[in-house]
DNA sequence: GTTCCGCATGAATCGATAG
DNA sequence: ACTATCGATTCATGCGGAA
């Protein structure tokens, strides 16, 4: 088994992207500073500077990113006066303009969300994961996210009815004795685009982690074993921790100090023996 | 108790919705025809066309409805050519310089969601429900629409209503009535801004009925008793029945025959008596 | 009257084939 | 070349009939 590479670098992920060749990673996924009032935590980006912020960055992402490549983006707009701030969505007819083309838009629903009532609105319990690619011919590894399909299924496919097949013999049964073994033998099905996960709580050095099981479950759909994962807004490193635990090359970057500090720490853990089964 | 109106108009809604005043609908809620869908039906409006041709009729809505009042749109993308079109985020770009404040947008998890698979994306299992209002001190009645806490919860609840109604036709248990509310009231908790419904698979008549929950907590969330409630595009009438059920006023407005007269007669159902369970 | 079970169908998308 | 049509693929739900 050869070494797996998790590199951390401190700095602007707009200068040390720089440093990397052309069509050099297999997944960008990152969760960016949100737009933001407060000037402390990451510089501070306002809302309606954060598109003009982002495009240079992610010029960089395009160049760096392989033509198979997936960028996923995880975001959300923040409440401006009352309304849904629009700069994501000016991101993304933006990042549309730069050459990316927006394939998916996956659904984050977090399943703990945040506690809180407000006389105009309610507790905010989703976030977007936007897939740009390069090109059309993107690679993705679907059976490494299957899922158990559900309990009707016990009953469903004890008999099959008269209209699945027709359904699926539309040419005279010739094509049918394959389908149907397929179904019985089936005991996972594909997911959709929308992914039910709860927020990590425990984590209170670092405000906007995600959970390990939503870069998991990329890298896994979208990279195989040694492959390179970017992640140019790494906090406290999770990206990067999935990435080692999945057996793939991992780049993180980071501009704060004490997340960079964070995300060296963490990576040194030794990797539990978990990996076998994150790998199924 | 006074009379309930609900209303079917056949026609254009740029052009119904012209003969009403100004800020009289408490709520418009509609399920628009979707770019290029039902092509047979509705003339198929291009994904590149469909702002256009919104874009009138939203001005028209945004004319009738109150300054207290919410637009409650639903609303997805199609995928052209392999990525997700456009269209639905320019329209709340479009919308907001029409004079509309985009206020929230509220995911509706489709629990059903059409089968299939593809190389390249997954199922499709969530759609947007787009909050767009014109003053920012809009009405919303949150109590009207909170949640058992958690899934065993609403499994007894379920149970509950049944048992509701039949107590309501048959005079009996009323003390146990009494205890189901208090205990109901020391479980309920606020939602969140993701709804998680099954879309209706049963309807042979019109193939785009949105789940009656749907408009029911929409309708419950942003008006009260014997408000006005619109649907410019009500296609089977869902909306309507909706509205009638929780005794609130009600138009709606379709272009195509059939779906207008499937409204009218889905409207002269009886109403039944779980209208005291909706109205919790 | 319950519970169980069979079954049709739904805002889909891709790739190949035909005009 | 570019558009239009068609077949293949797939999963969860509510309804109605049966046990």
């Amino acid at each position: 088994m050869s070494e797996i590479k998790s590199d951390i670098h401190f700095g602007d992920c707009l200068e040390i992207l720089a440093t990397y060749p052309d069509n050099f990673f297999d997944l960008i996924i990152t969760s960016p500073p949100y737009a933001d009032s407060r000037a402390n935590s990451y510089g501070g980006i306002k809302p309606d500077d954060y598109v003009a912020w982002f495009l240079p960055r992610s010029q960089q992402m395009l160049r760096v990113l392989k033509p198979t490549g997936t960028f996923i983006l995880n975001l959300k707009e923040k409440v401006v006066q009352g309304e849904r701030h629009t700069y994501v969505i000016e991101l993304i007819l933006e990042l549309r303009k730069q050459g990316w083309l927006w394939t998916e838009e996956f659904m984050w629903h977090k399943k703990n969300c945040f506690p809180g009532k407000w006389p105009n609105r309610f507790r905010d319990a989703w976030e977007r994961c936007l897939q740009f690619n390069k090109t059309k011919k993107f690679n993705m590894y679907q059976e490494t996210v299957m899922v158990p399909i559900g309990d009707w299924a016990k009953k469903r496919l004890k008999n099959l009815s008269e209209t699945d097949k027709t359904r699926d013999t539309s040419k005279v049964g010739s094509g049918f004795g394959k389908n149907v073994s397929n179904w019985l033998a089936r005991k996972m099905a594909y997911p959709t685009n929308v992914l039910h996960l709860a927020t990590e709580t425990g984590n209170r050095q670092h405000s906007a982690v995600f959970p390990k099981e939503l870069p998991t479950w990329f890298i896994k759909l979208f990279t195989q074993e040694n492959g390179w994962v970017l992640d140019p807004f790494c906090g406290a490193g999770t990206t990067c921790q999935a990435a080692q635990r999945l057996s793939r090359h991992s780049v993180g970057i980071e501009i704060k100090q004490e997340y960079y500090d964070l995300s060296k720490a963490n990576l040194s853990t030794p990797v539990s023996t978990t990996l076998i089964l994150d790998s199924l």
